[in-house]
RNA sequence: GCCCUUGUAGCUCAGCCGGUAGAGCGCGUCCUUGGUAAGGACGAGGUCGGCGGUUCAAGUCCGCUCGAGGGCUCCA
């Protein structure tokens, strides 16, 4: 990926990516094409990785000769192909299959292109007894030339571009072993699909099975453990998330942030139920529209004893609660529909709005539990949700102040490498709702106001919530998988759902129009990649431990006592490190819990009232400084949220 | 949900072809009172994820189950 960035610049990767993205959601367009066009546009390491996917077909298929081949492109950081075969990999197979694969690049065949016709390709498929390339031949468009790529005794049904010989292949090593189903659809079979990487040297390789160990180790479920920031139990339940003291500090302080920018924008704080009636998700369309993603709904006593007594099965249970013939309970899986009665309970003039209502409003969803992944993807979560209930010509001017606030918490924050998403509805779904032109309109709002925000930004259909259409901020975590933080939705429909309305000047009701925004998105997973962001050196002001205070003998024990009352007043977070162990054991174990701050306690420092100041980032001495400078300089670093220093 | 891998002390991990558990770190006590990333001694911690099976004998083999990891699919 690093190398592709140095050729390619981020934007143009982004590019790429989004043109990628764009032709596999076009409805003509089956995979093969945009495999077929991803071959087209590859950079020099592509080709070779995609050329290494071909080695490693023809390694296999000499290990296993019965293996049915599908497809194996490069990716941004290696290589995959996928096999149909009875026989499960192994891990002991990956080492065999690429010492083949060595004598296969020792051989230095020749990557030798040909075409043919589709008869012909056909013919040749038929013989190999290799089904799912005749599949894959179908789909290749009409028009598009048909060509094999020959090296040795394996051909491949394959656009190119290759390296021109086996040895130019020069560094690979195979990674892992997944299922993954034929055309990406669940209802295909499973294949088996094997990782791998390639790179024009074994130092290159060397240095990116470092970087993974690298990225190991800041993954924040790594570091949450840790630095005791967050603990998940199987007692609880999975994607359920328990704070623990530590990162509940820095949960709070990201609430305070936020809460104090918001209290800037005029908006105002409500607290709503964690459970709603179903009939409010049905008017919103939540139940309806994302039954499978939810928990349970819980039925009400009353209603079940009936139902049990007339001797109902869970089938007609299950209907009579689709059908609205019983009521219950929802584990809310989102907070508009509560905001909305809140501005509903009360009549509005057009004088009143924008009438803005935020909360930390926790909610549930069930996740597919293959998806769980630590903070990122819970069942559990609190949104730093706020929905707007303003007119039409007022939308513009409140997405820009949405759009602002991501923007102000992501540069507080140092997050500098996201991208932007305008999520449009797929014209050929049925899961949204509402009428086309509201969504047309909202969705030139959306993209008006993004022309404004001085980032790039790209136009994804089918990411579009089910209510209207989104912009997305969205960063990458240390893995290298994508998720979605900010986001900021304008909405026409939930409004018409509810029958929303003000009065305006004309003395009439008015429908007004809701926009939904989470700076954050969620706390869990706004933590889990702020850990990642920051290897877990928060920033002093989000540091559970703002400052250790190491005396260097038992004897500075009492004056550091009194420069802790003195932080403590100050409301900065301390403790004293008073175990019987040298200095350099407490500034070793004070640098592994990452503090930002040690203050070093010796006799002189004891005597003249000052401390020693020690930086988590400049390790070197700052001199003795008196109690009241340190901390001065202390608070100053915290009011202003100030980054670490790189 | 599906495929593969995996589950031994608080953490990281050893434990060969079955003979009822080890290390380092951490933790506790004591000694040591020291100037910028590990001072020393002793000690306490485990029904080997759970259930069942094979066996004279299971951490080790088999089945089921729960959790975790990597993917796939999904993601308001």
């Amino acid at each position: 990926m690093l190398l592709e960035q140095q050729c390619l610049g981020r934007s143009a990767l982004i590019a790429i990516r989004q043109a990628k993205k764009t032709l596999a959601n076009a409805a003509c367009m089956i995979e093969h094409a945009r495999f077929y066009i991803d071959m087209k546009t590859m950079t020099p390491l592509e080709e070779m990785r995609h050329s290494a996917a071909h080695i490693l077909a023809t390694a296999v298929l000499r290990l296993f000769p019965e293996a049915k081949l599908d497809i194996g492109p490069p990716t941004d950081t290696g290589f995959y192909y996928d096999f149909d075969l009875e026989h499960k990999f192994t891990a002991a197979d990956l080492e065999r299959i690429e010492d083949e694969m060595r004598k296969v690049i020792k051989e230095n065949q020749r990557f030798e292109r040909i075409e043919a016709t589709r008869d012909e390709a056909e013919a040749l498929f038929t013989k190999l007894n290799q089904p799912y390339k005749i599949i894959r031949l179908a789909d290749i468009p009409d028009g598009e030339p048909v060509t094999f790529y020959r090296n040795g005794e394996f051909t491949d049904l394959c656009a190119g571009t290759h390296v021109n010989y086996t040895k130019q292949v020069k560094a690979i090593k195979l990674l892992s072993i997944a299922g993954a189903y034929h055309k990406g659809d669940e209802k295909n079979k499973q294949l088996q699909r094997i990782y791998g990487t390639a790179f024009p040297s074994k130092e290159e390789l060397e240095h990116y099975l470092q970087q993974l160990e690298e990225a190991r180790k800041r993954d924040h479920r790594r570091l949450g453990k840790d630095l005791k920031l967050f603990h998940i139990d199987e007692a609880v339940g999975q994607g359920l998330i328990l704070w623990t003291p530590n990162g509940s500090i820095v949960r709070q302080e990201l609430q305070n942030f936020i809460l104090d920018e918001l209290q800037r924008q005029g908006y105002q704080q409500v607290f709503t139920p964690h459970i709603g009636k179903l009939g409010l998700y049905r008017t919103s369309g939540h139940f309806p529209y994302y039954k499978e993603s939810q928990f349970m709904p819980i039925i009400e006593r009353d209603a079940m004893d009936d139902m049990v007594h007339r001797g109902c099965s869970c089938a007609e249970l299950s209907n009579s609660v689709d059908e609205g013939d019983v009521d219950g309970y929802l584990l809310k899986p989102m907070n508009c529909p509560m905001h909305i009665k809140i501005f509903d309970s009360q009549p509005h003039s057009y004088r009143d709005l924008p009438v803005r209502l935020a909360e930390f409003g926790t909610v549930y969803r069930w996740e597919q539990s293959g998806e769980l992944n630590g903070m990122t993807r819970v069942r559990g979560f609190t949104q730093d949700d706020a929905h707007i209930f303003c007119t039409e010509e007022q939308v513009a001017s409140e997405i820009s102040g949405c759009l602002e606030l991501v923007k102000t918490v992501f540069s507080t924050l140092g997050m500098k490498d996201y991208r932007v998403r305008i999520g449009l509805r797929d014209p050929d779904s049925s899961k949204y709702t509402g009428d086309g032109a509201l969504w047309d309109k909202a969705e030139a709002a959306l993209r008006q106001v993004a022309g404004t925000l001085g980032v790039p930004y790209t136009e994804e259909p089918g990411e579009a919530a089910f209510y209207g259409p989104k912009i997305d901020f969205v960063v990458r975590d240390v893995i290298g998988r994508e998720w979605q933080l900010g986001t900021v939705q304008v909405d026409y429909n939930l409004p018409i759902r509810f029958d929303l309305s003000y009065v305006g000047p004309d003395n009439k009701p008015h429908r007004p129009v809701m926009i939904h925004r989470a700076p954050f998105g969620s706390m869990e997973r706004f933590t889990g990649v702020l850990i990642e962001h920051f290897a877990g050196n928060f920033p002093t002001w989000l540091a559970p431990e703002q400052v250790r205070l190491l005396p260097i003998t038992d004897d500075q024990v009492p004056f550091c006592k009194e420069v802790q009352a003195k932080l403590k007043a100050a409301k900065v977070r301390c403790s004293i490190d008073d175990q019987s162990d040298k200095l350099g054991a407490k500034i070793r174990r004070a640098e592994l819990e990452k503090v930002p701050y040690m203050f070093v306690v010796g006799k002189n420092e004891a005597a003249e009232g000052k401390v020693t100041v020690r930086s988590r980032v400049r390790k070197s001495v700052e001199g003795a400084r008196s109690t009241a400078e340190a901390i001065d300089l202390l608070l100053t670093e915290i009011a202003s949220r100030q980054l670490p220093e790189a």
